[in-house]
DNA sequence: GTGATTGTTAGTAA
DNA sequence: ATTACTAACAATCA
């Protein structure tokens, strides 16, 4: 479930539910092969202190403060993070957890073990290193524009390129594209000016939207495409007779209404 | 059984 | 050097 609005989702729960508490432990859970998680040194690390300070950058979320060190997590394709009370029980495959001071947890839980946690001293540093492009909604008009008025690639394709620009992946790409009325395999070179201008303004209306309800789908307005994303179903815009269908683009499958996005 | 999945990345090719 | 494309990763579900 996770682009950007659903990080940013995740790491004002993290705001709301784990500042300012000393940890307690931090610990791997059960059936951690192939996962990338901290090591004995880095859970050790981690034991004492408080966080005081979240951040998210594309679908990176940071925990930490001034000080250091932070914890970044990435919860890949099936990842979320889960804070409970005891005695409430710990979410089934959970791979990595904080032990709070008191009854609070927090749950890495990870089923498809595509995401990772790391231990790390700089979020700003980690961002430069994996050399991610400026956030989604924050990156500059001139930017994203020039970027993608410069590729070749199909338009959905450069809209989820994470080191371009961070934060967009497959459902929030095809909103973007509904909303602006681009066919996914169009390729950015193509497109006039004015046109990439309106592709810009969809990502941010869409994405903010998104990150207002919490990327809870059940609250975007109904002539969205993401709370109506089955092949066959009527195109819910206003005023459209067509239907929506589905594809490959660039080895996603992109959802789309041939009707109004051409 | 087949094929799909809201993500990233190593390898390949142009 | 840069850009674009594919397969692979893992587990689960339709």
């Amino acid at each position: 479930m996770p682009e950007l609005p659903e990080n940013e989702a995740q790491r004002l729960t993290l705001e709301r539910t784990c500042l300012n508490r000393t940890v307690e432990a931090a610990e791997l859970g059960d059936n951690i092969t192939h996962i990338d998680l901290p090591g004995d040194n880095e859970l050790g690390r981690l034991k004492g202190r408080q966080f005081t300070e979240t951040r998210r950058h594309g679908k990176n979320i940071f925990l930490g403060s001034k000080t250091g060190p932070w914890i970044t997590v990435h919860l890949g394709m099936s990842g979320w993070l889960i804070p409970y009370d005891l005695p409430e029980s710990e979410p089934d495959h959970t791979k990595f957890r904080i032990v709070f001071e008191g009854d609070r947890r927090l749950a890495f839980r990870c089923p498809r073990k595509l995401g990772h946690v790391k231990v790390i001293e700089d979020p700003d540093a980690y961002i430069a290193a994996k050399k991610l492009g400026p956030d989604a909604l924050s990156i500059e008009r001139n930017t994203f524009v020039d970027f993608l008025g410069g590729s070749k690639a199909a338009i959905k394709s450069a809209l989820m390129d994470q080191n371009r620009i961070a934060g967009i992946g497959n459902l929030w790409s095809d909103e973007i594209l509904f909303q602006t009325g681009l066919d996914p395999a169009r390729k950015g070179s193509d497109l006039k000016a004015d046109r990439l201008d309106t592709v810009f303004d969809a990502m941010l209306t869409t994405l903010s939207k998104g990150v207002v309800v919490e990327a809870d789908y059940s609250r975007l307005p109904d002539d969205w495409l993401i709370p109506n994303r089955k092949s066959k179903s009527d195109c819910p815009r206003a005023g459209c007779e067509g239907k929506l269908t589905h594809r490959k683009v660039g080895g996603r499958t992109a959802y789309y209404c041939p009707a109004h996005q051409s």
